[in-house]
DNA sequence: GGAAAATAGTTTAAGCTTGAAATAGTTTGG
DNA sequence: CCAAACTATTTCAAGCTTAAACTATTTTCC
């Protein structure tokens, strides 16, 4: 049973792709098991949805606010989604949208100082809570990972 | 101006933690881009989304079915979730729902022999495009990578 | 100057996702 | 037996996300 689903998987795949696939599906993993873990405590402690928190978290490296352009490229989402989410985050007062002085196009966002605070607040938990999901790994680790993640990142962009 | 902003930054993110949230958004980069390149590929080239595709390579590896509970426990997504993507998938005549014999609570749903061959084609093409991103990458990376986020994953569930 | 191309943002429709509540069926312990 | 606890799935409302089409504005360059 086992052999001839294997065979069958490795037909499928291409044959000769499985440590790639299983290098990605264990990155898939790993991110996505972080990524439930902060989305629930951002909810359930501060209310907050985790695309907002990366949103505040981009603006509020900008002091001087973002585009709304920016801030997509940034976050890697597209242009609509950006629009949603501030007109959200307009609502809940955490932003506000300012005009362009020369360029008519241009919309620049910022926090506002309530945002701001808000965000402080969760910023705190939220690396309290990062450095928390990685602490049982072994110390040598984390500079050998960052390391080949970024290559990662350059095979990903070359390719 | 970078100085005080980096104050601001250290404070904020409570001072200590700034390996762990770096090594957090490299992850967190790396497996957007390479899901992007993957969702817009299958979207592009066969008209599927990533979520169905995901939700069919699991039953492929599963000639004789699964419940929707596997599913959802297996794709790290919520009930509801995997209902409207069966919904959808059993539209489209990519997926059937048998119900199980005996407990009728339970529904065991498993690839149509269309949906099959569907699947064979598109993860040929998917494991070249996952080889083809990582390419770039130095052969002895893999295995080095592997392990540390072996022990990624481990930290976190025991977090 | 002015047409064409490029850029910034919004809108729309469809689909995805979640968390919570609801429904239905099964198991368990008294 | 049967009520309580548990399990499997669905439904629902809200919000997220995308790709594509659209509007408005600015830039390019002839």
């Amino acid at each position: 049973m086992n052999v001839i689903l294997d065979r069958e998987t490795l037909a499928a795949e291409g044959a000769g792709h499985k440590d790639e696939l299983r290098l990605w599906l264990r990155l898939l993993t790993c991110t996505t098991m972080i990524e439930a873990t902060i989305r629930r405590r951002l909810r359930t402690q501060f209310g907050v949805t985790l695309p907002r928190f990366d949103l505040m978290a981009q603006l509020q490296r900008a002091p001087a606010g973002m585009t709304l352009g920016e801030l997509s490229r940034r976050m890697m989402v597209s242009n609509g989604n950006v629009t949603g989410l501030i007109d959200r985050l307009v609502v809940a007062g955490e932003v506000e949208r300012t005009p362009h002085p020369t360029d008519r196009r241009t919309t620049t966002v910022c926090l506002t100082p309530a945002g701001r605070r808000r965000f402080a607040t969760m910023a705190a938990a939220h690396g309290e809570w990062v450095a928390a999901l990685f602490q049982d790994l072994p110390p040598g680790d984390m500079p050998a990972l960052m390391a080949a993640l970024g290559r990662v990142k350059r095979s990903v962009q070359a390719a």
